[in-house]
DNA sequence: GAGCCGTGGTC
DNA sequence: TGACCAAGGCT
């Protein structure tokens, strides 16, 4: 697009485009109703690099537990983990559940209706305070997220890579914002970013803003946007150790707070290394002498910046031992079979004791 | 600023 | 099958 060419033709357009094609989500309110803050931000929690598919069903299970923000910030933090389980990046819900305390017991249950008080609540960072600024409260907020990001690069041809080119195309994307109706022209780019103007093959000739962009018109918007170099991701290796007493019930302790999975569940596992320990070597990290068997195969799984190969060892006891490792002390759970779907057990772990455990029957049901 | 932080779908 | 990607934020 050429940067004299008014932000209002952009506008105007994409706001006729959406209000023919807007999708109907769980979170949003019906065209020309108001939306409800609380619902707009816990919505935007869970999206954020999360596929709207996979928040479905955790969102309504959210909004039937907690009907309200005082709801939620009433909840144990045990339980709102335990609900997020298998929506990943666990700091998340950790910050949804300190937030809805400043919100309930500091601000009377009522949220910030700018960007700027939005951004200082726990896990609001500069997208999500534009996102529900607009949405919930009609404010003129740009809400920059991958999408957006996505069509202002093909919109103005912004060539340079990203992540260097950030600050140009988000400087570019506010100049659209129209005065009125920002909420939808925020949703607008959200959903024209995932049905038209796709990161694969986009759908040019279906789009209302085609006339207008300047990568199409040269003929590099599937290029668009440019990224910078991917990063290797390391492999690490370690053994899990699942033990079971004489009803089933499975040992699980809890994390530490911060960093990987912090606040979540865990059968007792060895260091994770390059290598996999040799039999001996398993041995001495398991959290208490026992007969350890060790399975056959390999548990696999990919996080965000390394590979996780995991073998399991298991193990039955007929008391339950009154303790583990002499050092670290940590929470301790024996949790039955029937129980572990409703427990803080991150996908990683589930794995791993669905690996462990070949019983009757599924041991966990997807959510929804 | 760059590394850390999950998971599931897609092609 | 593996690489890429998603309504990013925190430190």
């Amino acid at each position: 697009m050429d940067s004299t060419e008014p932000q209002a033709k952009v506008s105007t357009l994409l706001l006729a485009w959406y209000d023919r094609h807007r999708r109907v989500l769980p979170w949003r309110a019906l065209p020309g109703k108001k939306a409800d803050p609380y619902r707009v931000w816990l919505s935007e929690i869970m999206l954020q690099q999360t596929t709207v598919q996979a928040v479905g069903p955790y969102f309504k299970d959210f909004l039937s537990r907690w009907p309200r923000v005082e709801d939620l910030a009433a909840a144990p933090l045990d339980e709102v983990l335990a609900a997020w389980a298998g929506l990943g990046y666990y700091a998340r819900a950790r910050n949804l559940h300190k937030a809805a305390k400043v919100v309930a017991e500091e601000m009377g249950g009522k949220f910030p209706d700018t960007a700027e008080g939005l951004r200082a609540l726990p896990g609001v960072g500069p997208y999500t305070a534009g996102a529900i600024a607009a949405i919930a409260f009609d404010r003129p907020e740009a809400a920059m997220d991958a999408n957006a990001e996505r069509v202002v690069a093909r919109l103005f041809a912004i060539t340079a890579p990203l992540p260097g080119s950030k600050p140009e195309i988000i400087a570019r994307g506010k100049g659209l914002v129209p005065q009125n109706r920002a909420g939808d022209f925020a949703q607008a780019m959200m959903d024209l970013g995932s049905a038209i103007c796709t990161v694969k093959r986009p759908a040019c000739g279906n789009c209302p803003l085609r006339a207008l962009c300047a990568a199409e018109a040269q003929g590099i918007a599937e290029n668009l946007p440019v990224k910078g170099p991917k990063t290797v991701r390391p492999i690490k290796r370690g053994a899990a150790f699942v033990v079971r007493d004489r009803k089933g019930a499975v040992l699980l302790i809890k994390r530490p707070e911060k960093g990987l999975l912090g606040g979540m569940l865990e059968p007792p596992l060895g260091p994770w290394t390059e290598k996999f320990p040799k039999p001996a070597e398993a041995l001495k990290q398991a959290p208490f002498e026992a007969d350890w068997k060790k399975l056959p195969g390999i548990v696999r799984h990919v996080f965000t910046h390394f590979e996780l190969e995991i073998e399991a060892w298991v193990a039955e006891v007929k008391a339950r031992p009154s303790s583990l490792w002499k050092d670290a002390p940590r929470e301790i759970l024996w949790v039955d079979v029937e129980r572990l779907g409703a427990v803080a057990l991150p996908t990683v772990m589930k794995k791993i004791i669905t690996h462990a455990i070949e019983d009757e029957g599924p041991l966990f049901r997807k959510k929804g």
